[in-house]
DNA sequence: ACGGTATGTGACCGTTCGTGCACAATGTCA
DNA sequence: TGACATTGTGCACGAACGGTCACATACCGT
């Protein structure tokens, strides 16, 4: 499943957790966070701290890949407009 | 290249910066957070929010790809050793 | 319909975030 | 070696974290 928003991420976690028949509070436990706190994950909550989702991602038995967008892109190559959109205003 | 650490995570995305050939200052604005924000990232802080993370990826031209770690499971299967260690101070 | 479990949500609290600024340390290139 | 850019680090501040507790709602099997 790529990951590209939070909404990809909560669903991912919940179609995982719902898989292994957990409860939240079972995958609490298991990742040492508080039951709510997974709620929060599972409906999108954005400023959840990365090391945490790594940990609760541990504990569904999934793994982060990272891979690159482009990859006939060898060269530098910058989004000019991006960065000076973000410029812009400095 | 996969992400079970913060190191995993901070090396990949000073390398794929380095090989974009940005600063931290430029990369910084176009997903627009503080350069040192980026500069603890690098180094592997682990409580940074994960929306930001996913900001910074989406700027470096990277996508998260989640994956499952056992392939062959298919029957909802639990880390009972986990769970029961998690649970066992309750 | 009922009982128990599971989940969502809000408030409170102590802690820590992310930003902006300043300055030191490091790297780079002529 | 000497400018200059880049990066690391500390501080103060407002904002928000994550944990916990409480309660409402939703879900599920019987």
């Amino acid at each position: 499943m790529k990951i590209t928003s939070m909404r990809d991420l909560s669903a991912t976690v919940r179609g995982r957790r719902q898989d292994l028949g957990l409860s939240q509070a079972e995958l609490a436990a298991m990742a040492k966070v508080s039951r709510e706190w997974v709620s929060g994950v599972e409906s999108g909550k954005a400023t959840v701290e990365v090391g945490l989702v790594i940990r609760l991602l541990a504990a569904l038995g999934l793994v982060l890949d990272l891979v690159t967008d482009d990859p006939a892109t060898v060269e530098p190559r910058v989004n000019l407009d991006a960065l000076l959109g973000a410029l812009r205003d400095r």
